[in-house]
DNA sequence: GTTTATGCAAAGCATTTGCATAACA
DNA sequence: TGTTATGCAAATGCTTTGCATAAAC
């Protein structure tokens, strides 16, 4: 399965956006999925626990970080390594790159045809190359 | 004053380097650019701290985040933000980009040349371009 | 009924802070 | 002497851990 711009609106969407990615579905897991997808933002756990805390679900601390575990995991989460020390969850799953306003700290997704980049085999050596992270910082 | 390939082997050309780069040199520091600049690789504070203290200096946490964020600011040491959690000094003040191994978690630098990147205008907006960096994630 | 997920509270670790002392110019 | 750097110890904040309870299949 393959859903590059996923969008949820409920409960039920929520479960089945799970199934398809072979995540049992929990009332914890759902909650967080419907925060995640729906607002469709960059977030770092500690954000998303108090989201979810401010729906009506339960959650623990712990919950939070085996879920996004376990999402990244899936493919259902791209983790975020960008000028912060938090780690930042992307619910963009189609290849992209990122704009980080360092004044501001906000990111922004770029399509991977809005930037070109060429690597050489050479490079690589005998290491395959997992993925290509591009982060343009722009100020102002 | 621009070095890209800094190496130094004694205090005073430790010395010598931070006054080149308007820094005091202090016993701290001259000790911290002399782990940083002889080794010459990739370092995060708590590892720096711990050399330090096992070369002759005494020195204290504080002293370390202040001297890394002072490098920093000064233009003699570059900060990454990679897979990890930690934050990275770099002493290679030419521009470069980086190779991640994930599973070891070694970080190799590559030249500028080596990858070949294009970022049209129209991607900034108003924004002006303060820098790209470019990871590529490796396997095996 | 067994497996799997969750919650809680505490621990771990990097980083920051405030303030007193020490080094420097 | 006045400024700047250092040290210490405690606090902060994110993340992890261990284990008991609860939910899912």
């Amino acid at each position: 399965m393959k859903m590059e711009s996923v969008q949820i609106s409920d409960a039920d969407e929520a479960a089945a956006l799970l199934r398809a990615y072979g995540i049992t579905p929990t009332r914890q897991r759902i909650a967080i999925s419907t925060v995640l997808f729906a607002c469709r933002q960059h977030m770092a756990a500690p954000e998303l626990f108090r989201r979810v805390q401010a729906s009506d679900t339960s959650i623990s601390r712990s919950t939070v970080y085996n879920t996004l575990e376990l999402f990244v995991g899936k493919g259902l989460l791209q983790e975020l390594n960008l000028g912060d020390r938090l780690r930042i969850y992307d619910t963009n799953l189609a290849p992209h790159h990122h704009l980080y306003h360092v004044d501001s700290g906000k990111i922004e997704d770029l399509d991977i045809s809005q930037v070109e980049v060429k690597v050489p085999d050479q490079v690589l050596g005998n290491s395959s190359l997992v993925g290509v992270d591009v982060t343009l910082r722009v100020a102002g």
